[in-house]
DNA sequence: AAGTGGTCTAGACCACCTC
DNA sequence: AGGTGGTCTAGACCACTTA
C-alpha cells in the first residue's frame, strides 16, 4: 500500500502507483482515474500530496487534467518531449530491422583541426578512426566515419567495433547524456557508393553526430552516409 | 507589482516576473534568484504559491533548484527539451534569416486516398493545396506542398498563405500541439528544381510533416523540398 | 447541486549545505 | 546555527462540468 514513514516520498509512492498501473494497462488511455479529493481520503494523506503525484505525472505526459471533470490517461503519451539519442543497433531493433556491422578499417590517427574542435581535444592527439559499414538485415545501409579520443577511452579493439561501441564505453562507467545530430541530404561519392552499392550522384542522408557526456565533454563524432532508399529519419516534435 | 484580486493567478504573476528578468538578462545564467521564503515574504504570500511558480519555471528549463543552496538560472536553458515544432518563419528567424513566401498555387481539390488518411478524413473531401516557395533573405530555400482540410478551417485565403498559416489556425482557437516530421534525402526532379533554381539531379532534403490538435486530429500536411546546400536540420537529443 | 480540478493559506518538520 | 529546498498538512474558496 503507502508507507507514510518509509524514506521514499508519499508523493512518489502514489505516482509508482499510477504509473504502473498505466503501463500494465489496468488503466486504459482515455480513462478517469480516481479524483484527488478520493486518492486523499483513501491514503489518508492531504490533497496536495496527491496533486504533487499528479502533477508529475501530467509532466510525463501519462495523464491529462482537465477541469470540472477529471483526470485521465493520456491516449497518445508522446514520450518523445525529447528526442531519444539511440545507438544504430538500437535504431534498426526499434525498426524490426537485424544490425549489422561490418569493420572496414580501424586506425590510429593524429586529431587534425576539425577533429580536435569537434571533440574539443588537442589539435595531433590520438583518436581512433574507424570506417564502418551498417547493416540491416544483412543490407548495407549506411557508411560511417567514426571518431573518438584515445585517451578518454582507451583499449578500444576492432572486436567491440564489430559489435557496440556505445554499450561498451557504458559498461565503462561512462554516461552519454546527450546528443546533437545534423542532417543533410547529398549524393553518394565514390566512397560511399561502392560501400553502399549504390551509384555514384545517388541521393544519401549525411549525419553528423556528437554526443556528450555528463561533463558536456564530447565523446565521439560520427560521419553517416545512409542510404536515401532505405533510410527515413523520423522526428516526433511538440508545441510548447 | 503583484495584484491578488487579478483573475491571473498569483503564481502565474510571480512566474512571468521571474521569466522576463531571465529573458532580459537581469537574471543571469548560474545566478541564484530570491530564496523561496524570500519571495513569499516580499509578496506577503504562500510560500507554497511560491513553489507552484517555481516549479513551472523549472519544468519548463528556465530554474534549477539544488536543495540546501538555493534555485539558479539554468546555464544552458535548451539542451534539455529541445525539439520544438516551429513554422517555417519561426525557424528562419531563429536561424537569423528573414523569412519570406511565394505563394504558387492555391487550389481547392479533392482529397486523394493518400492526403485523406494524412490528415484522417473522408477521399473526396475539400481540401486546400498550396505550393509556395520559402525564401531566407530572399533566397530560395524551399519548395513545398501543403494540404489541409476546408471543413476545419475554413476561409483559408491567398493572402493567409503569403504570410502565416500557422499563426492564423492558431488565432482561430485552434491548438496545435505535436507534429512529426519525416526526414529522407533525394534529388531535385523538374518541378523542385526550376522553383528552387537548382539543377535536376542536384540534392534536395525531402520533409514531410503532419501537424496535430488537441485531439490528435491532424491538422496539415505538407511535403517539402530544401535545397541541400543551404539548409541543414539539427536534432540534439538525450539519452535516458 | 454535487463533483471535479485550480488556486491559495499558514503553518510544520526534514535533509542538506555553508559558515 | 541559520539558510535553503523537499515534503506534507488540513483546511479554504473558486471556476467549471454534468446531471
Amino acid at each position: 500500500m503507502i508507507k507514510k514513514s518509509s524514506p521514499v516520498p508519499i508523493y512518489f509512492q502514489i505516482e509508482q502507483r499510477i504509473r504502473e498501473k498505466i503501463e500494465k494497462k489496468e488503466l486504459n488511455p482515455g480513462e478517469m482515474i480516481p479524483s484527488e479529493r478520493e486518492f486523499a481520503e483513501k491514503f489518508q494523506i492531504s490533497r496536495m500530496t496527491v496533486r504533487q503525484a499528479i502533477n508529475n505525472l501530467v509532466n510525463e505526459g501519462y495523464l491529462q487534467r482537465v477541469r470540472g471533470k477529471g483526470t485521465f490517461v493520456t491516449v497518445k503519451k508522446f514520450e518523445k518531449n525529447t528526442q531519444r539519442l539511440t545507438s544504430f543497433s538500437e535504431d534498426m531493433r526499434s525498426r524490426g530491422l537485424e544490425p549489422g556491422t561490418e569493420v572496414l578499417s580501424f586506425c590510429s590517427i593524429e586529431a587534425d583541426s576539425l577533429i580536435a574542435s569537434q571533440l574539443m581535444i588537442d589539435k595531433g592527439a590520438e583518436v581512433y578512426q574507424i570506417e564502418r559499414l551498417r547493416l540491416a538485415d544483412q543490407q548495407p545501409i549506411a557508411f560511417e566515419v567514426f571518431y573518438m579520443s584515445q585517451n578518454l577511452v582507451p583499449g578500444l579493439t576492432r572486436e567491440v567495433a564489430e559489435h557496440s561501441i556505445f554499450k561498451y564505453v557504458e559498461e565503462m562507467g561512462l554516461h552519454i547524456v546527450s546528443g546533437v545530430q545534423e542532417l543533410e541530404a547529398t549524393t553518394a561519392h565514390k566512397r560511399e557508393a561502392s560501400a553502399l552499392g549504390i551509384k555514384v550522384g545517388a541521393p544519401v542522408l549525411y549525419i553528423q553526430q556528437i554526443s556528450y557526456l555528463e561533463d558536456q565533454q564530447p565523446l565521439e563524432f560520427v560521419k553517416s552516409y545512409y542510404r536515401a532508399d532505405r533510410y527515413k529519419y523520423k522526428v516526433e516534435m511538440i508545441r510548447t
